[in-house]
DNA sequence: TCAAAAGTGTTTGTCCTACACCCATGT
DNA sequence: ACATGGGTGTAGGACAAACACTTTTGA
């Protein structure tokens, strides 16, 4: 049985069907809530044009080609849902379910990604795309909602918070700016001063010389990544 | 092109060729250097029988067929190649690069998973399955060098390690036993006080009482795992 | 002058580490 | 008796939470 198994000469020689593989993203940005006014986070979706699920919103996603990276194919269909690049973009966990296609067999392997808030804003909403909370959302096609649960449970676990939160900024921010993406994703409020030596001590970042003024109170000074900090990383396909 | 990509109606209609399936397994167990004595770490290789890349070891592994889970499918490999029961088993990482294989396109979905010790002694070694050290392993097939480096760190990073160094040992065991699973996984000493401590106030195991008598010394009380301890688990796949 | 947020200082408690020390057994 | 590892106690340092306090601006 062994044998017979390691031996086999080519996948499409073997009886039964073989399964196919898609890839799916989930796209985080951080956004201003409708009602409350916090900084929540938001992913995009895409209305299901056809059966299987027809009419149910689904991730961004698509069938994989032969020529084509996974990375590049999930790049490829979050810049063709949103119009935006990634500024981050990392493989979440691949899903298989035997069952989770009503008829096909699909594999799909999912990326989770996160995008600017500013651009996010201006970024394309058709008819068949739109921007949803993410603890808010609908039932979706296929195991979607489980997926986009994991997505956030990632997100919130994952320890290099630096990277995440730089995701979702612009290439310099106040320590205030840096606090309330920390605090939307954590989804709790967070001593400044605390914070402000946490940061500090971690030495990701690089304090510029400029200031931001026009508000009633002190100006804020503006900081920086160091992109030298970001060399901390496992040794494994994340790089 | 969006619209062109998402309501595309059938894998099997888009242009280009199709990736496959496979699905390989990362088998780590626990047992005495040859030399040194120390327990480390090793994990069985299965040779290559034909192309590519005939006669190299790799990992054990086979297409995925269209009926069968993706866990179900590394656990079966697993037992046709150790004839063993994983005691742990989980996905670790789906690797695609194109050109990984030299012809076909093969995405392989890849599990690590953990087998006891004693066990794994009286394994089958066949001409064609060979245990190696997992820090002195040959030129393997394929990425499965880089495979079983990322495996590795991601043992070695692991926050659980309560379940982890559970999967190496029998159902009961003293503090000795269980620090010595970790030292070998972590690869430094630990302080034995600390590390009662540490493993008591985490609350996972159940003190029984029975002890192991024999030994020239104290005898050490046997401890039992609370399974009730591994609820705080991932609200993700995982479970 | 006052409100508000930037930024600093200080106290307190918790956790981890190192290491001294006692306990129980086989030889 | 004594060597050996099982098991307990405790002091010191690192770090994080809580919060009082000073600084700098716009109104």
């Amino acid at each position: 049985m062994l044998e017979h198994y390691l031996t086999e000469q080519s996948p499409l020689e073997h009886g039964s069907a073989r399964a196919t593989l898609a890839v799916s993203t989930v796209i985080f940005t951080l956004r201003p809530d409708d009602e409350s006014g916090l900084k929540t986070l938001w992913l995009p979706l895409v209305r299901r044009t056809r059966d299987p699920h027809l009419g149910l919103w689904a991730l961004p996603g698509g069938w994989l080609p032969a020529d084509e990276e996974l990375a590049a194919a999930a790049a490829r269909t979050l810049r063709e849902t949103t119009e935006l690049s990634p500024r981050y973009l990392e493989q979440l966990y691949t899903f298989g379910d035997i069952d989770r296609s009503p008829d096909l067999r699909v594999v799909s392997v999912v990326y989770w990604a996160l995008v600017r808030s500013e651009v996010a804003e201006r970024a394309s909403v058709g008819e068949n795309v739109r921007w949803f909370a993410a603890d808010q959302l609908p039932p979706l096609a296929f195991d979607h909602n489980r997926i986009v649960e994991y997505a956030l449970w990632r997100l919130r676990t994952k320890v290099e918070y630096a990277r995440i939160a730089h995701a979702f900024l612009g290439d310099t921010f106040t320590l205030a700016q840096l606090r309330e993406v920390h605090e939307a994703v954590l989804q709790k409020a967070l001593d400044p001063a605390n914070f402000r030596r946490s940061i500090e001590s971690s030495g990701s970042l690089i304090s510029t010389d400029q200031h931001v003024a026009g508000a009633r109170h002190r100006p804020a000074r503006l900081f920086r990544y160091d992109d030298r900090a970001a060399e901390h990383e496992p040794p494994g396909p994340t790089l």
